[in-house]
DNA sequence: CAATTCCTAGTACGATCGTACTAGGAATGT
DNA sequence: ACATTCCTAGTACGATCGTACTAGGAATTG
């Protein structure tokens, strides 16, 4: 008995591809052959190590989820201080080379806002991370419950600015509010 | 020559009861067929009235646009008050009766962060609008940079709490950071 | 009245979808 | 070596999709 042992590494490898995948064409392209063929690959591969295609989204978001929440590991440096948290937040999230990314992270936002449960999961779990960490970075002395008004603030304006700069082309505007805004948040605390 | 007249009329009131099906179910389910069921024709009716499914999509943007303008006409009363309008805006999209409609709103942002113009040009418009409800909101003796500036930043806060709003069921944590942010508003203001 | 145009419905065709089924080569434990 | 399990591929089936085609009843102009 025992024969040959699974092998969790192609599946990772696989995972990580068709995250890729939908970080560039999106979820409504996600179906089975146009990846595998993507993928070179065939269908039957995929579907033999992710099953069911509910399950395969689950997979996804899952690896999306720890790659955006690693993505924000460490937003302040030696000193908790949340305006340079929020600046950090900014600036990684900002950049050009990531909107592709957050094209999908938004999209998250139109599937979670229907029915199926795991876009809301996902969602859950990234924010709460994020709350953690601009939470964090106001240090140990503030009042916990103006700790969460400020870290959901700041999330909030952070995602309706970038939902501004990925659906506008107008750069400059968003990136003049944000300097703004960060400005603010330097003068206060 | 000259035969039976078209009747606008019917046309507008299938769009309308589509724009609701379309609220209701979210654009993923937003096929001739289901449609037709729920509206109780045939799918070629509709097909008819409309043509393609992509011109479809754009009579239902173009409806659904011009009810969220509508609804966010005249935010301020008499005086011209940033902080007022800031809150008449988030009073008018925040409460839960309208979650629906700002589910699918935002499940547009989704789709125009990937291919199709149509929703892009949707989000120009109905933020444009907004924009300028809230630059004419501040009067007419503010820096029109900075009254730029401030409308992208209330738009920005106001829908990212938004988004939190309808994708987590912790309503009393944005409620309350809400309202912070629009006490702001009110002091600077 | 007749002619014409609009509205609605039924049907059918090709494409694509998720997924189950079959089967053969690869890699392990005994 | 052998049995067993994993990996991959090919194929096929039913469902659903957008849409074109056909045709008949309704409403209008001449």
């Amino acid at each position: 008995m025992a024969g040959r042992p699974v092998d969790h590494q192609r599946r990772a490898q696989l995972l990580d591809a068709i995250v890729d995948y939908a970080i560039e064409h999106g979820f409504s392209e996600l179906s089975w052959r146009p990846v595998a063929a993507a993928l070179g690959v065939s269908t039957t591969t995929l579907v033999h190590h992710f099953g069911t295609k509910e399950q395969m989204f689950e997979a996804i978001l899952g690896r999306l989820r720890e790659r955006m929440i690693v993505s924000m590991r460490d937003l302040t440096g030696e000193q908790a201080d949340l305006a340079t948290a929020a600046r950090a937040a900014w600036e990684r999230t900002s950049g050009p080379e990531r909107a592709a990314e957050f094209r999908l992270f938004f999209a998250v936002y139109g599937r979670a806002l229907q029915a199926p449960r795991q876009f809301a999961e996902f969602l859950e779990h990234v924010v709460a991370d994020w709350m953690g960490a601009l939470r964090d970075a106001q240090g140990p002395d503030v009042d916990p419950a103006t700790a969460t008004r400020t870290a959901t603030l700041v999330i909030a304006t952070i995602r309706g600015l970038l939902l501004d700069l990925l659906a506008t082309c107008d750069r400059d505007r968003i990136e003049d509010a944000a300097e703004a805004f960060l400005a603010t948040l330097s003068r206060a605390g």
